[in-house]
DNA sequence: TTGTACGCGTTATCAC
DNA sequence: GTGATAACGCGTACAA
């Protein structure tokens, strides 16, 4: 009795609302009808000032959220978004991800993450839970998934994917340019006086991986320095590769006093594969990757690297998503990449 | 025309079903009644082996999918679970993500992640969130929630939280022995002939942190080894803070052969700041983390650690949770630390 | 065994 | 402006 207002409190847990309290419900205590109360809540439609009082009064008092399933069911949108990228612990997909969810949160939104393995098949499925689970639109990064399919796909809801240039009603693609970004790379080597630069490719099923490798022949050839097959060994993305590659790149004897690997991951484990042949970062080689993850920063020496912010990529993709939701035709800039030189790059001595 | 049963795919997209197809349509296309359809879907009752063909045979031509949406309203359920992470880009909780997304989805169940941001008022929003979404039931990896809080949410729904010691109706814990993990470390330097170890711990506001500093000291103490408290330098669990306790400790001119990092990420960043003094890994001074991240393998050189498989951790998780779910009373039991002495760590020359 | 009818919490479309 | 009323897609008592 202290608080005549708290009357219901009596018999609940200290966590107001944990009885789900309803519109219906919020409604009665106002005295309005249900309608009422959505229309407040949405914005909906103009209301008198007496009404939006009672009304706001009444969802203080009982603490009502509204429920999100309800609210798909009905009004066909859910505040959820789909969001595929291909590993929960990438260290540079996890960045997009949380740029996403910054994004998204403050907004009512909740993104839902699938993720599709670098599978297309898989991805394909990841696309089915997703429509099942009527995410108003859904947000790809990368991935394997044809252009087409993302097309038609896109004609149901709006779709952003990250690097692919592409564009169709209800797509957008925010495209990362890695041919300059591995031109950067191979640029920047060069400029330090290195002649025989090395090349670990990325998976080359991967768009991405094509893409760095056409860079690094272009920057060569505007120096005009021959391209030669023998320097360019296979990765596949991850460290393991990069050791593996290092480790082929010995064995053909072929001489080399730099190395781009086409991302961070296969240049750590690159570094590795050089210190396992009594090879030093950067005195006997010069080491360069892609992506400038934050552990790069750490490695030892400090990878020198290309700057493709992912978290900025995420926080693109989610605001690019939005605008398209809202019928918007999105306007947007993704930032270009840019050359983080460290200490595991040195200039070639005469 | 090739083939007769696919008559009705003349005109729809590649991939089937884009147009929501519904519960009722199937009814309809199979001359039963929607119950009839729903009983066979949840296999709730027993039907005639010929409208189950019916109704199967309607399935598969039109593509149905269950709306989750629509299965929440009605039946209560989601099929959804939410997982509160504290960030999205962690590689330690990223595996563990990546164990419950691997559990769940296979059963229909789809994780729904939001981080707390290692901070209780973020956390308890994310919990709302999850609860206004409907979650079925809630895995908490670690966190700032107080064990009340954690216990109150367990009225509501089943819930699973990693890294601390619990027990509520509702609510089971999966703890992880930190204090021998971090015993295991400082005894593997001891046994290696080390005795002046530094500790850097990690976010002294984080319960592993606590724990792991115990497991140092009970170490040392079982060796008689006189603990000195000049030999802690307080970390965050970041990298950037392992290399600033290095240089703390280094500044500190307290001689030290060895140090045990509270985590991984601190020990990447404490040996980047040896390197930064001259002081070689392992030549100088020996060092080991905790966690055994993936990249840890391929740092140089590679790091010793304690082994806690966040992704058999998430995974177990996942399965506890769906125990929960389905009323039995949980079994279960966390996999013990494991050292992983790689080379890091050295034999002290006498 | 099978079908009917209602409820889940909200939004949208009407009349008023 | 405001309030009934009908969807939204499915589960489930209840009746048959």
């Amino acid at each position: 009795m202290k608080n005549p207002s708290a009357k219901r409190s009596t018999k609940e847990p200290v966590t107001a609302q944990s009885a789900t309290v309803t519109l219906d419900m919020v409604a009665r205590e106002a005295g309005v009808s249900p309608a009422t109360v959505s229309r407040i809540m949405n914005g909906t439609a103009v209301v008198s000032a007496a009404r939006k009082e009672a009304v706001d009064a009444a969802i203080a008092k009982l603490g009502f959220v509204p429920n999100p399933v309800a609210r798909g069911l009905a009004g066909g949108r859910t505040f959820s978004i789909g969001v595929v990228t291909q590993t929960l612990d990438s260290p540079f997909y996890g960045s997009a991800l949380r740029g996403i969810e910054e994004k998204l949160l403050p907004l009512g939104y909740s993104p839902l993450f699938v993720s599709g393995q670098w599978n297309a098949e898989v991805e394909a499925k990841c696309m089915d839970v997703l429509r099942s689970r009527r995410v108003d639109g859904i947000i790809v990064l990368t991935g394997r998934l044809t252009d087409k399919a993302l097309k038609n796909y896109a004609k149901t809801m709006p779709i952003v994917v990250t690097g692919r240039k592409l564009s169709a009603p209800g797509l957008a693609a925010l495209y990362c340019d890695n041919v300059e970004g591995a031109r950067l790379a191979t640029q920047h080597l060069i400029g330090l006086g290195h002649r025989q630069i090395a090349f670990i490719s990325g998976d080359p099923q991967h768009p991405d991986a094509a893409e760095r490798f056409q860079g690094y022949r272009k920057a060569l050839e505007e120096a005009r320095i021959k391209f030669d097959p023998a320097l360019v060994a296979e990765g596949g993305f991850y460290e393991a590769s990069g050791l593996q590659a290092v480790g082929d790149l010995l064995a053909s004897r072929k001489r080399f006093t730099a190395i781009f690997a086409a991302n961070d991951q296969m240049a750590v484990g690159a570094a590795l594969g050089l210190s396992r042949h009594s090879l030093r970062v950067p005195e006997d080689v010069s080491l360069i990757g892609y992506d400038d993850l934050l552990s790069s920063l750490y490695s030892n020496p400090p990878l020198s690297s290309v700057h493709q912010s992912a978290y900025e990529l995420g926080q693109l993709a989610a605001d690019v998503l939005l605008q398209l939701l809202s019928g918007e035709k999105p306007v947007f800039q993704v930032p270009a990449p840019r050359l983080v030189p460290r200490e595991s790059c040195r200039r070639l001595a005469v």
